[in-house]
DNA sequence: TGTACATCAGTGAACGCGCGTTCACTGATGTAC
DNA sequence: TGTACATCAGTGAACGCGCGTTCACTGATGTAC
């Protein structure tokens, strides 16, 4: 906070941008979405509030920066796992546990992007996502499995491993599961489970038979 | 808006508390969470600021108390249903079909007590919710329905079939499955599945011999 | 090599806004004498 | 039956706060002559 911040050289205001969307990420990390105002960011990078309007229009602008910063890193997440799995059923899981994963490593970014308002490219990037996973699990329905609509069943995927992160980020962090990685492997297994038997409603006998 | 308000008679000031969370129900609704403030459940009560304070000592304790209307009428529509239903796992089914449709047609409430800062009392409430879970699969645990731990189960199950409602709640309404009602049965069937069969992680052998 | 000038990353002070909250006051109503 | 008084549901005006945003200004730096 003291001494104060070197000036950007002559054609680098560029810079400053960079450096307050890397600011904004860490004030959401730190104090959750109500932390992230322009005037915390100016603060926080040692610059006075009108300087972020060199580099964002409004705050909306630099909300929405924030989001997409959020979306690429998921979908970097999601793009490491599941290289060379043969096996697309295992492939979708493994998918799911990343994804739960980085929800919870990302609380506050995740509620950014799932429970803030919708810019029209932050639904972009929402349907983006649902797409990649319902391509994951066209690759199980052509290797056999059968499933009525795959649209339906990622549906209901994306609501069970989403659920499965807004449970527990929207509690307090001493009411988490004590091994997560494992509350994350079971809760994608459960979800992948539930969305392709999704078909009949659930009874005793059938749950019975169903057992393996 | 025009006319004035009747004042409440001498010993009767409390009519106006009820009123003022009729209201701030209605807010919610109407507006979500943001709506909620003192000046607009004033305004629409035809009454100044300064008076809701002659029944909240804050806002907090007024926006508490609508939580709590919305946690019993919760409870109030779940206790509704499965009563009577012989199968222990087709009553667990219809709890998170009623559990999801409470959330799909009252969305800001169901933001407003999941979603938002959790007092005490409305965590405890989320305490009980989950226990009500709980007892429906420990009924089907009882019934025969091998489960390893029920407490895990049970997590599994709310995460799933918040998830369900979260999803949907967060998108705009013309993104929305066009019938509710089997979306909210999907689901429930999904998560009940789901959270049942969770023990393994799932391949395409696992699933392939799941299947009926 | 020196100087005038355009460029541009930032500053400093202020704006209006809606919010939660406070405080002194009012005016109708039931009650005691 | 009339009057003084305590009660209490509400009013009206104002407070400070943090917020997003605006506007005129500054001062270092590269460039043209």
């Amino acid at each position: 906070m003291t001494g104060s911040r070197v000036r950007a050289p002559k054609g680098q205001g560029g810079l400053l941008r960079e450096q307050l969307l890397d600011i904004a990420g860490q004030l959401l990390e730190d104090g959750g979405p109500d932390a992230l105002t322009i005037r915390a960011v100016a603060t926080s990078a040692r610059v006075t509030p009108p300087a972020v309007y060199l580099h964002f229009a409004s705050k909306s602008e630099l909300v929405h920066a924030t989001c997409l910063r959020v979306w690429s890193s998921l979908f970097v997440e999601l793009e490491a796992v599941s290289r060379a799995v043969p096996d697309p059923v295992t492939a979708l899981h493994e998918t799911c546990v990343s994804y739960i994963t980085f929800g919870l490593r990302h609380p506050s970014q995740y509620r950014l992007v799932m429970d803030g308002e919708a810019t029209e490219a932050s639904r972009q990037n929402a349907d983006a996502c649902f797409r990649y996973f319902r391509d994951k699990v066209a690759a199980c329905v052509d290797a056999g499995v059968p499933v009525e609509s795959p649209t339906e069943t990622t549906r209901l995927l994306c609501s069970a491993v989403h659920g499965a992160v807004s449970l527990l980020i929207h509690q307090e962090r001493d009411m988490w599961p004590p091994d997560t990685a494992r509350y994350a492997d079971r809760a994608a297994s459960s979800s992948v489970h539930g969305a392709l038997l999704s078909a009949s409603p659930p009874s005793l006998s059938t749950v019975a038979a169903l057992r393996v």
